[in-house]
DNA sequence: TTATACCTGACTAAAATAGTAAGAATAGGG
DNA sequence: CCCTATTCTTACTATTTTAGTCAGGTATAA
């Protein structure tokens, strides 16, 4: 029930972009801003660009800027793209051959909520949150 | 942003309790019903009685029923108890005094939905759920 | 053509997960 | 009182996931 850090970091880096929703800015300059990890954070916006949450800009300048404004994408299609799914759940849909997997409806139940929760935050949202310049 | 196969362990234990609230289940019969593991169940088991979720009976023809009764327990509480919180945050209350971490309100934010969504979730709400008898 | 930045894939240490195993404590039935 | 069924407790282990690092390649502005 926990997002991992990876997830934690690419929520901070796409509100970072969002606050400054017209300008490129480079790994660097973000992994300083909000003090993670150069490298790692690499990776991360390397998912995040092929997941078509962000464009990138190559060459001296180059950087990130998101794809869509702030108040088009949600928080619900960040943490997925990260975290691969927002399924609580473990086992696929096969799941149901056998009945042993009773909390099957439960597990849904719950992702639904979550997923309806997140899917109403948009970057947007989020960027007024920080007492912030 | 998933729940660990202990967690599922555990709902599904305390779903098949709900279901035969009056009843005492030895961990044993409970782990053959919704084939589990029987000594990492026991495990489970012990962590939810600790926690006031389960009153449990020594001996011979001994078992556990709920503490409680199925319309009092939200599936919130069993979560937090076996996943030790149902925050998807990662950084204490401390974690504000460098403001490195601005995805704290936004992890908060997320949380409170949650939070709010699974606590209005009760055993009893759950036990229907399934064809089942 | 060079420096800057993204891009990619392989690697690694540490932590969490999903169990097992072994034995002690308790209580009911004969 | 003894045997057995059951919970209780702790320690151990294999596997997987996480959180990175590192090395090298690719595009591009100046």
């Amino acid at each position: 029930m926990r997002v991992s850090q990876r997830t934690e970091y690419g929520v901070r880096a796409m509100i970072a972009l969002a606050r400054d929703f017209d300008e490129v800015i480079s790994i660097k300059e973000l992994a300083e801003r909000e003090s993670m990890p150069e490298t790692f954070l690499e990776q991360i916006m390397s998912d995040l660009r092929k997941a078509g949450l962000l464009k990138s800009v190559r060459g001296p300048n180059g950087g990130f800027k998101l794809k869509d404004a702030p108040s088009e994408i949600t928080i619900g299609r960040v943490i997925a793209t990260l975290e691969g799914s927002l399924s609580p759940a473990r086992c696929g849909s096969d799941c149901s051959k056998q009945d042993g997997c009773s909390t099957r409806s439960v597990l849904d139940r719950i992702e639904r909520s979550i997923t309806e929760t997140l899917d109403g935050i948009y970057l947007k949202d989020l960027v007024g949150d920080l007492a912030h310049e």
